[in-house]
DNA sequence: CAGTGGTCTAGACCACTTT
DNA sequence: AAGTGGTCTAGACCACTGG
């Protein structure tokens, strides 16, 4: 909310008036020179923020004609780094804790390599499911470094945001990410959690969060049902 | 190769000196400053170049430091739109035709809407089996919309790069990937492709390409084996 | 401290779409 | 012809990293 830079401001103003649908579907945005002249920004500080909203898949760019609205499909965007809070509508997300945050050792196996200064630390743990209108749909596992996080076991309530809680509390910025993702039979503890047969196919991810802390990164291991909800992506060309 | 982009001739002459090792793992890439004045070319110009070797996952950069050429993972960089040529060694990979091109109506179950004019122009369908180092790792149906592509079913040698072909014969270019992925388990055709057990967890994933031409769109199904290689991304933020 | 990438400005010309 | 987004220039100030 207090954010002073002005492509992340227009950007935020745009993306709340889509989602609240001042400009509908298939609608086409004011021109960048209209964005332009409204919010006194020069014309590559309006594309920046209009770049973002392209790579997240609010809007297509067509030469010619301008910036439109694109049509959201039902599934979850959850290959580019935007959280679940952030792409589904909250009314509809119920989050149960598996596992309330904890102080403990790194995992002998853990699925990513650490730096020293990670490995040294030791970890926060937690995980989670959430479920989609009763359904549960993924079972995340989360691995934060114990580097300056203070009060974070008792502060962090699993049922809302993490992003949003690091940025209010910790000033702590998701930068990008790093993810590989297989297909993999779910094993009995998943299968649990996500209310499924074992063995029935679900898709493993793990993750590497970079953040504006150079030598902080933060890790997920997720499991998703994706009978019901597959994820997507869209990805557009770099863009300045 | 006749492209005159500047950003796209400094990328693709980075990109290719980062693969040959002139720039290492872990080295530092020279400055934007430097690549200015190498390039004679505007700072933007030189970073829409580095943001696009960021996106894909080449290099790192950091504020104060530079801009750093990372580590690469065992695993196939094929959630960007960049297909298998050219994210795999060139002598690892071997390619099975399945279905040589062949123009047919689309199927009646496509797995994405068309629009009128795709609709109206019946298909181009071909399936190719990608294997690395002798095991098979990727089933892949591509469907094409038969909109000006002449002597395409007749040219197009299936070892070879689809994109760039597209590109040397059509003046056809890729500019942006809408997908969706979800964990299945193999039914006996993907099965037999691919090697597997019957019911074996596998990605399927089903992608439309968007490119120069506004109305033509490309389809791709694919079903990937992750169990040796799994599929990996890298996502910053949106860049200037 | 000098150097780096991040943000931002105020222009310009181009190819493309629509009227 | 007018308007759009795509590319590009030549500057500027900032926050951050390193010696």
């Amino acid at each position: 909310m207090e954010n002073t830079l002005q492509y992340k401001n227009l950007y935020n103003r745009l993306k709340k008036e889509i989602l609240a649908d001042v400009y509908p579907l298939g609608s086409v945005l004011p021109s960048e020179n209209e964005l332009c002249a409204a919010s006194s920004l020069a014309r590559s500080t309006v594309r920046q923020a209009l770049s973002q909203l392209e790579t997240e898949g609010y809007i297509v760019k067509q030469k010619g004609k301008g910036s439109i609205v694109k049509s959201k499909s039902r599934a979850l965007n959850l290959l580019s780094f935007h959280g679940f809070s952030a792409t589904v509508e909250q009314d509809e997300i119920f989050t149960l804790s598996v596992q309330e945050p904890l102080i403990q050792p790194w995992p002998a196996d853990f699925f990513f390599d650490l730096n020293e200064i990670e490995s040294g630390a030791g970890c926060i743990h937690f995980s989670r499911v959430r479920s989609i209108d009763q359904q549960p749909v993924m079972f995340e596992s989360t691995y934060v470094p114990n580097l300056n996080l203070p009060k974070f076991t008792r502060q962090f309530q699993l049922h809302t945001s993490f992003f949003e809680f690091l940025g209010k509390e910790y000033h702590l910025e998701i930068m990008g990410m790093d993810q590989q993702i297989w297909a993999v039979a779910a094993e009995a503890a998943i299968a649990t959690h996500l209310q499924l047969p074992i063995g029935t196919p679900v898709l493993k991810i793990s993750r590497k969060y970079h953040t504006n802390r150079p030598h902080l990164h933060l890790y997920s291991l997720l499991f998703c049902n994706t009978e019901k909800y597959a994820m997507s992506n869209s990805s557009g060309l770099v863009n300045a």
